[in-house]
DNA sequence: CGATCGTCCTGCATGC
DNA sequence: TGCATGCAGGACGATC
């Protein structure tokens, strides 16, 4: 699913369309999925008003009027829709000037939460394999809310730098994708950021990722070629709006774009796309799941 | 404690 | 065409 690019694209999305505005109606229209909703999440949310729409890592974050914050994860396959009611038009033009936005449309398949707001909008949660998660935590437990508590920093703020991941990878024996596939390590990457990070930095999925700490726990020129790595793939796919894959799309409806330059992930067999390198993209398993690199350039 | 593995669920692509 | 199999952007809980 969505990967912290995606997330925020879908945060940007949505934000026009919650941010100051009142659930007017939540319906719930399936309960189950990764875990049931909470108690009252109806009621809870209604008449409470949207201060601001945040990310931290791969979680939506709606700060509420009421003191609750709703925490909404996208799992694997979860979307949101904007839609924008018969005064389409003005709605739209309210929320984004230029942006167009899908007219109210019939109830889908796996559409499982719908928010109505003040806005005018119609916020359309969809989510087929039900990976998705929202609960209501009050605003004050949410920094030790298990979900919460143990995420590694955001790796496009400053504070996400060469000495705080050296930290965190001194001593793993694990491989360096799982390592980074690990949230606690770094907030936010996925299986497609990792490899195309990796990819970037020339740096394989398999070399233990202590390698990359010297003793004393000083970073090694490739641990800082890999932060900027890390940074420059998700800032760039949040500049193209994320990839767009089998279910992530805009709530907008339009598609991401970024997946037109993936360097590798799903290239199995094609040309390593680093200047001068012969390679051929491989797929190789990893804790489970694929991954692509260069065995060439990427050491 | 840390590191793997299986599992949750549905849809789609592939191959026989 | 039909069916079986495997695979998918995540992350938790069990297990070693």
């Amino acid at each position: 699913m969505p990967e912290l690019p995606e997330v925020e694209t879908v945060r940007r999305g949505l934000a026009p369309a919650m941010e100051g505005a009142r659930f007017v109606a939540v319906e719930v229209r399936r309960p189950d999925l990764r875990r049931p909703f909470p108690d009252d999440f109806r009621g809870r949310l209604e008449g409470a008003t949207v201060k601001a729409l945040r990310r931290r890592a791969k979680y939506l974050l709606a700060d509420l009027s009421t003191g609750d914050v709703l925490l909404m994860h996208l799992g694997m396959s979860g979307s949101f829709r904007v839609e924008v009611g018969p005064d389409a038009g003005r709605a739209g033009a309210r929320l984004v000037p230029g942006a167009y936005y899908h007219a109210r449309s019939e109830t889908l398949a796996h559409d499982h939460v719908v928010f109505s707001m003040s806005s005018g909008a119609r916020l359309v949660f969809n989510d087929p394999r039900r990976f998705g998660l929202m609960l209501l935590v009050p605003a004050a437990e949410l920094a030790e809310h298990p979900l919460m508590r143990e995420v590694g920093p955001e790796p496009l703020d400053p504070g996400f730098d060469a000495a705080r991941l050296a930290t965190a990878l001194a001593g793993k024996a694990a491989p360096l994708k799982a390592a980074l596939l690990d949230q606690t390590v770094v907030a936010g990457l996925g299986n497609i950021y990792v490899c195309e990070a990796l990819h970037l930095a020339h740096l394989s999925p398999r070399r233990k990722a202590g390698t990359l700490v010297a003793r004393g726990g000083v970073p090694t020129p490739r641990l800082v070629a890999l932060v900027e790595a890390v940074k420059a793939v998700l800032a760039e796919a949040i500049e193209a709006g994320g990839s767009s894959l089998r279910d992530h799309r805009r709530t907008d409806g339009t598609l991401g774009l970024f997946q037109h330059r993936f360097r590798v992930y799903d290239r199995e067999g094609e040309p390593c796309a680093t200047q001068g390198c012969v390679g051929q993209i491989r797929r190789i398993v990893q804790s489970g799941r694929s991954t692509f690199f260069c065995p060439v350039c990427q050491k």
